[in-house]
Parts: C-alpha cells; sequence; structure tokens
DNA sequence: CTTAGCACTTGAACGTGTCGAGTGCTAAGC
DNA sequence: GCTTAGCACTCGACACGTTCAAGTGCTAAG
C-alpha cells in the first residue's frame, strides 16, 4: 500500500474536483490523471483517504470530494511555485508604467490580483493616523510599576502598566514624562518612533534603562492607535464563481464590509516556510467565512502589511498561492523603487 | 371606464408584486386589497393596462408584472412621502450622537441608509484633491483664440482653448498668465476659485476682460481635476434581496467596483419637483445596471452632491423615496451644524 | 359599465421509469 | 501481500406524463 499514490490520488482528486466542481469518482480520475494502476485500486486508496478524513462522499455511489482537512493537506504540500503566464507578467509590467502616485498603485496591484485569480483581493494599508501626541502621563504604582497614559489629539487614551527594572522616584519620572513630552508633543503618532531614542539619550544616564522602558509602552501604544484600511477588488467574481455559492454569498458580503473583521484576519495570519499563509474554511473563526479560504502573504518592509485573496474553499489553491506571491514581489518592488 | 381606478389597480399590482415578488392575477388582488369591484372588472382594467404597456403577463394565463413604464408611473404618482417610524428616527438620533469626525458620520450615515432600505446605498462625497498648481500656460493661436494649460503637481494637464473678445499681444498673454502663476502657483486646486479674482483685478484695466476669461477657464479646469469619493454600504443585501437576483448580481457588483460608473450615475441624476431623482431599469445606461434602479437626492450646500439607494427594478420605491430623503435632510443637519 | 360563469392555458408539483456513474466486496492473479 | 477484474447494488439526474391551482379572455346577462 503506497503512501506516495495515496497522497497523489488526492492531489488528483483536490484538482479535478477545484476544476469541474463535481464530485469525482474513480473512473473519471483515470480518464484524467496517469496513475498507472486500475480503477479498482483507486478506489481502495479512496476508502482509505475516506477514513482518514481527507475525502468524503456526499452520497453512497457517488465520486468524492474533499474535506478541508483534505485540502489542508494538499496545500501543505504544494512546493513548486508555478511561475507567471507571459500574460501575467506583462500585465504586472504595465501596472508598473501606468504608476502615478501610491495610492493607484495600491488599488492597481488589488484589481490586477482580483483578476488574474478570478476571486476577491484584499490589500491592507498601514495607515497612520494624523492623530498627534497630546499628553503623556507617567503614574507611580509602586514595587516598581509605571502606568503609562498616553493621549492623543483625538481623544482616545491609550494606557498600559510596565514593570521597571530599578527603583525610581515620582521626581525621576516627572524628568521621564518631560523629556518625552519635549520631544513628542504635538508630533504625529507615526512620526514618534524614530524620536523616542533621541529623547532617552537625553536623560541623566541613571533614568536610561527606566527611559527606554517607557519609550517602548509609548510606541506600543502608538501603534495601538494606528488602524490600517483596506482596499478590495473582485467581490464581483464572489457571485461569478459558482452558481450555489451564489447563495452562500451574503455572510461573505457582509463579513468583507466589516473592514475590523478583515484587517483581524489578515493580521493574524501567520506566514509559512514557503512565506505563505493559508486559511481554509473553518480555520477562519469569523462566521460568515467558514466555507471561504484566504490566501495570503506579506509585502513592503518586513512583510508587515498583507495581501490576498479570498475565494471559496474550493479554489484553485496553486495559483492563488503563486499569483499572490508574485504579485506582491513586484508590490514591494514597486513600492521601493 | 374609470380612469382613477385603473391607476389604483395599478398601483396595488406594484404594490404586491414587490412585495411577493410573484406574479399578481386578478382574484389575488381583491383578497389584498378594498378595490370596491369585482375580479372581472378588474381583469378589463388589466386589459387596458397592458395595452398601455404599463403590465404584462410572464405568459398567457399568469399574473401580471409591472413593465419598468409602469414602475415610473406609480412612481411619479407617489405624493405623500411617509413619514419616519419612531424605530428610524432613534436609530438616526443615535446616529448623529456617537458622531466623531466627518468621516465617521459620512460611513455612518450609509450604513444606516443600507440598514433602512435593505438595499445598497451610495453616498458622493466631494473631493478636492490636494494637487497643487505646478504651471499654468498660455498659447496664442491667432484669431483671438488661447489654448490655456494647467499642469498640477501629481502631473495631470488640462488644456482647453478659448476665445477672446479682443485682440492681445504676446506679451499681454505673458502679464496674465504671470499674474495668475503669482497668485496661484502652489495652491491646492480646490482654493483657486477664490483666489482667480483677485489675481485678475491686480491686471491693468485693458487686460480685465481677457483676464476674466482666462480666469474662467483656469477655474473650469481645475475643476476638472476634482474626482469625487463614493462610500458605499450593504452589497450584502444585493445578495439577499432575492433568489434568482441574486445571480443577476455579478454585473451589478462590477459597476458598483467602478467608481467611475457610480460617480457619472449619480452625478446625471436630476431631481425633480419632489427633490427626489429615480432612474428605473433601463434609465440607467450603464451595462449590468439595467435591472437595478436608484433612488437618491442631494445633500449638503446646494445638494449638489448625492446620496441614495440602489436595488432590484422591483423595489419597495415609497419606503425608498422616503428613507432616502429623510436621512439626506438629517445629513445636511448634521454637517451644518 | 359591471358582473357571473365557463372553457381554456399553463407553470408548478409530483410520481414513475430509465440510465449512468459510482461504490464495496469477493475471488483470482502477479 | 498488493492489485485487478467482475458483479450486484445504490442513488442522483433526467425525461415524461399526470394532476392541480391560478389565471385569463370571452360572452351573455344585469
Amino acid at each position: 500500500m503506497s503512501d506516495a499514490r495515496r497522497l497523489e490520488v488526492l492531489r488528483a482528486i483536490v484538482e479535478d474536483f477545484v476544476q469541474s466542481r463535481e464530485p469525482v469518482g474513480s473512473k473519471a480520475l483515470l480518464d484524467r490523471h496517469n496513475l498507472g494502476v486500475s480503477a479498482a485500486t483507486v478506489r481502495n486508496d479512496m476508502a482509505v483517504l475516506e477514513e482518514e478524513g481527507l475525502i468524503v462522499a456526499p452520497h453512497t455511489s457517488s465520486g468524492r470530494i474533499p474535506t478541508e482537512r483534505g485540502y489542508r493537506q494538499f496545500v501543505d504540500r504544494i512546493e513548486e511555485v508555478r511561475p507567471l503566464s507571459p500574460a501575467e507578467r506583462r500585465a504586472i509590467q504595465s501596472l508598473m508604467e501606468g504608476a502615478a502616485d501610491v495610492e493607484d498603485v495600491l488599488e492597481g496591484t488589488v484589481r490586477l490580483l482580483a483578476q488574474l485569480t478570478n476571486q476577491v483581493a484584499v490589500l491592507q494599508v498601514p495607515q497612520f493616523s494624523n492623530t498627534a501626541v497630546r499628553h503623556i502621563e507617567l503614574v507611580g504604582l509602586g514595587e516598581r510599576r509605571v502606568l503609562v497614559v498616553l493621549i492623543g489629539s483625538n481623544g482616545k487614551v491609550e494606557q498600559r502598566v510596565v514593570h521597571l527594572q530599578a527603583d525610581v522616584t515620582d521626581e525621576d519620572l516627572v524628568l521621564v514624562k518631560t523629556a518625552l513630552l519635549n520631544s513628542l508633543h504635538g508630533r504625529r503618532l507615526d512620526e514618534i518612533a524614530g524620536l523616542l531614542g533621541a529623547a532617552v539619550r537625553e536623560l541623566p544616564p541613571v533614568l536610561q534603562p527606566t527611559g527606554h522602558t517607557v519609550a517602548a509602552a509609548v510606541q506600543a501604544l502608538s501603534e495601538h492607535g494606528v488602524v490600517d484600511r483596506v482596499i478590495m477588488a473582485g467581490t464581483a467574481n464572489l457571485a461569478r464563481s459558482d452558481r450555489d455559492f451564489a447563495l452562500t454569498i451574503t455572510p461573505v458580503l457582509e463579513a468583507l464590509e466589516e473592514q475590523v473583521v478583515l484587517l483581524r484576519l489578515l493580521s493574524e495570519m501567520e506566514l509559512d516556510a514557503r512565506g505563505i499563509a493559508v486559511k481554509i474554511g473553518r480555520e477562519n473563526v469569523y462566521d460568515g467565512l467558514t466555507e471561504t479560504s484566504v490566501v495570503a502573504t506579506g509585502y513592503g518592509p518586513e512583510q508587515r502589511a498583507k495581501i490576498g485573496v479570498l475565494g471559496p474553499t474550493r479554489m484553485d489553491y496553486g495559483s492563488s498561492m503563486s499569483a499572490v506571491r508574485a504579485v506582491a514581489r513586484y508590490l514591494s518592488r514597486i513600492l521601493v523603487g
């Protein structure tokens, strides 16, 4: 009982099903794939795969369709990333040339990705709110604990408790606070990261560690205030993709309208060794997205921002992965250049 | 043959059909409306309405459904605008209170409208691009014609030929150009309207008419560069609204993704005496929207910007019209206050 | 002008029979 | 011990015929 062949059978089933959207049986499989064995053997393999929970038969005596676990197996085993076709390269090229400003590039990229994959494309844009620092307050809580409060010009208040490595007096705290305020007051949240270091350096040496700890907290808080934006394209592809999926569309569209949900979803995705993240069906905990899959990767500096596509669980993961990756690379290159 | 009753029958048919989504027959109509006549009479009226092209029967011996012309008749005859329910008022109230900044208000408004009408809500936001004036060039073409070129800091070039009332020398043109450039260079496009007058006034009296003409052209060109924005909500309602409409959804979603199309659509809508504009089915020339209707009105200063809802031709025009109007009024009030 | 009655049409719903694709199992073969 | 051919069985899809309810147009009477 060859383990390798069984996985090959799984692969074939997934591929066929993704294309035909119909349960695939043993004979049909042989017609389209050169497995080198007979239908009966394939049936045996299928039985095992079904026991393992990788495929199921919708009803007795119908072909099998992959389960979510089946897709997962399949996706995890994709190694070679299919290179883009010349036509696809050309599309990306022309996008680069028509690039007027950053916003145009981003929107163009999303559209392009949606078109390439025939799915919904989403792009997370790190957004630096133009709120400024109005006030910083440090409150000693005893036992080396300090409450750091950051008040923004939009009235939002962020706070956090930090633990210091050394004892400090209230006067010390005032010093630190003043130093920070001097260099940060009125600055925009996205600017302060670069200013904190200098501010701390101006403190007397004894207070440097304390300053560092507090500065780190301020930095973290400022990032809290940043609400990213989402650019989206290709929602029409949702309806196009599938007859019955068209009826399941409502909750998906609802979820897509909730930017917050989308942002959470994207930021939760952790890139694997291949630099890609895939969430399949119920791996998405959000209601309404339990029958969709998301393929995403990072772009830009540190790959922090995400770009990806979203579609029905029965999507062409291979193509999606390569398209997403390729587009992300080009995007990174454009943004740097 | 009472003309009034026939229109009453039409009204009843539209109302029933909008609610049930099924062709409505003579008997069914009597059950739900107190018309005071028998089924046979209604049938006679229906026959006439059909001749007039206001209703059709999908197949022999099935009820009638309104045609687009039928809807149009119906809409044009809606007089009384249904007042909002207390629940709806409350929703709007709470929106006003939670208003943090303008952007929030606008987004909240759109969501609210989508929720109230169970349809797609769209809002046109006049957007002043923050492109600045980089250069202005005047090229004499002879015969009192001058080419006015406006170059923006985003690299976009707008041009137009104007006819002057008097002969001018090239030196005169240089004077005008310099005057304009002096006061406009570096200014944002949305600022220049207020500055043109002063610039022209600084010219020698003989050149004032020429200056005015050129200034008007510059003004027009600058408005060209303004691209409004669209805020949208409730696309999920499209899918929810209707079984078979769900299959027609694709082109609609596509159209909605084309902001340009939407903006054109909205700005083409002209408010009628009631302060509302309705486009029904093919009255929308854009592909993909030929089976949808749009109900819109203006808001804000001069009602220039538009807000409205979009849904299947068989929508509840009465509710949509009152909701759109009410929401637009509240929005105007908030924005002013 | 309205109304009751009637013959007619037609889509939807339902039941039936056939067909093809697919399965599991068993026994034989390499 | 795995693979394969063969066979009986299952079940959805499809085509077809029947029935049913809703609706219509028309005619003749009020």
